[in-house]
DNA sequence: AATATTGCCGGTAACGATACCGGAAACGTT
DNA sequence: AACGTTTCCGGTATCGTTACCGGCAATATT
């Protein structure tokens, strides 16, 4: 039913030439006449001519696109993403998304799916929820080269790119010491997730190195989840160890302490500080304005796309490169006690 | 250097069988012998055989595969691919997402290129900058299905699955005139497209209703974005005929006429209500919460990707299903001034 | 017993493209 | 005149799969 698209071999026999000529016409490659040539790509243009990708991927065993494996697509990853996006489309390359919605499970199925020779490789970060590495470990075996980029696979080798989390966690934490806060919790992330860790291995260094003492009671591991960072700051803010600032490692955790907190009556910056991770768009919003810490999301993902197709196109997955970004911390109304208030 | 993976040529030479009938068996065809069929499906199992997709698709000129172009990955359009997702993903079909960005060239580009043979048809929003339907044209004239969803082309031919965003512009404003309010403004789209005159003309029809004079000097046209919501809303609110509420077509302008009150000193709901669209998470974050007309984007979506596949599979798309789904109004703080404000 | 019907399987062409090889004609070289 | 070189083109195999046809037994039908 459909009106097909033209091919070569439609070329060919309007033209009373080889399918051979015509393809070679068509690539630019040798052994060809110009006068020739000079017809074919005419007649080329005027049907506008194609070539099926399919079959040039089946031929070439090769199919120029990217797969990408992304746990949601919230604000950093869609960012990042955008930067995959743009190396890929400079170099020629296309990019399949596939959420695994922090579900183990689709990210096996998505990973399999695309494995049928839709995709040359892959750019992963990884679920929350994945907690082996079997279904990349196929990857390695199988040979199919892949990058991690912001939530890295422990163990796996593969080039990656990431924040320099710890960075992170100790600027936010630092900043807060420098306010005057003393008392500083921390809304840790899930303890199977390396950026969690990181991010709290920052705030302990922070701590240490103004001779401030840890208390692990003021560490929270919770979900990357507005509610239940909410709950848990509901929690802290009526234990006995109150705490008189927060550092949360997600903006999202961030909103739902400021939400607890003004539950509470607690007056932000005054009694309680709170400093958020990803500066997201809409702190600046809030009232008051919340600080977090800022990473180079775009450039991370674009990052990630240009260390990929460089290592496919020199066929070269053995070394192994290590970016790591450096957070910069943003600075709002939340955490600024020193200063008057701005407007 | 690839480890290649099985193919059922591979499968035969191990079984001494011919690849006709391994492919009968991998199929599920007739003519074929139980105890052959078993040993093939248990050795297929063992190789952890996967058809090549490319080959399938190349070989029955079928991808299984809808190519989605959305404007960009906002909240609710995002939420609207995730409801295409199930729907392909149920019943096989895969998803390609690309964003165009709100820009017109990069629609054309990127619906060029998944047509290469990457795709059995689309599911489409157009983006705001989007004027011409041409680059459309070309799939009805190669026959090539698509459904559309959201933003709608003018004089195109498709099925659709939209909102009645008449009577989303109509409930928001008949609840702020039933709050009390009588100057009630509205931050309508960019006069190009659909969805904004729609809604323009629900907000029309409620004034109509109420016998209140319609005065165009209250309707202010302007980008889909926060910024210019801001200005326009300084503006409005510095003129003479200052409003005593405003309605956004969404909520990032909402959210944008906020800030602008807030600016003014403004005291919302009281001296002045505000109701927005799409009904984003974060809205009921802010203080005081803003109130909005929610959308059934997931199901929206969900639809989209079952109509098209169901006129896929039957091979019919003369037939257009024009499916239009009701919105809600979700009110919270920002528009009630009858009762206390809660807590 | 001759024929028709099944059950089961293999061979081959095709989808659209490229890569490799071989060959005819035109030219240049001794 | 005989040979080697270019230039330009066509034929064929191939990527992995399915569709179609044909064929050979074994069984069923008359």
């Amino acid at each position: 039913m459909h009106n097909k698209p033209p091919t070569i071999k439609d070329i060919a026999q309007r033209l009373h030439l080889s399918i051979s000529t015509v393809s070679r016409a068509l690539r630019n490659a040798g052994d060809i006449n110009p006068e020739t040539k000079k017809s074919i790509l005419q007649l080329a243009e005027d049907l506008n001519y194609q070539p099926n990708r399919l079959a040039l991927s089946l031929r070439q065993n090769q199919t120029n696109t990217i797969g990408v494996i992304v746990p949601n697509l919230d604000y950093v990853i869609s960012t990042m993403v955008k930067g995959i996006d743009e190396a890929a489309l400079e170099a020629g390359f296309t990019v399949i998304v596939c959420q695994s919605n922090e579900s183990f499970g689709r990210e096996v199925v998505n990973t399999r799916r695309m494995l049928n020779s839709l995709v040359d490789g892959f750019i992963i970060s990884i679920s929350s929820e994945t907690k082996s590495n079997e279904h990349f470990k196929v990857l390695s075996e199988r040979e199919i080269p892949f990058v991690v980029f912001d939530r890295v696979i422990p163990d796996l080798l593969a080039s990656s790119v990431i924040l320099d989390n710890e960075e992170g966690g100790f600027i936010a934490t630092e900043h807060l010491i420098e306010q005057g806060y003393k008392k500083i919790a921390i809304l840790a992330g899930p303890q199977t997730l390396g950026i969690s860790n990181s991010r709290l291995e920052g705030y302990k260094k922070a701590l240490k190195k103004h001779d401030i003492k840890y208390d692990d009671e003021l560490v929270i591991y919770c979900d990357f989840n507005q509610e239940f960072a909410f709950y848990a700051t509901e929690e802290l803010l009526s234990s006995k160890k109150r705490p008189d600032a927060i550092f949360t490692i997600s903006d999202r955790m961030a909103i739902g302490a400021m939400l607890a907190i003004k539950k509470k009556g607690l007056k932000m910056p005054e009694e309680i500080g709170l400093v958020g991770f990803n500066n997201e768009p809409s702190l600046a919003l809030f009232s008051p304005s919340i600080s977090s810490v800022e990473q180079p999301s775009f450039e991370i993902g674009k990052l990630a796309g240009k260390i990929f197709i460089e290592q496919f196109l020199n066929n070269d997955f053995s070394n192994h490169k290590e970016v790591i970004l450096k957070p910069k911390l943003v600075i709002r109304e939340s955490s600024v006690r020193m200063t008057r208030k701005g407007n």
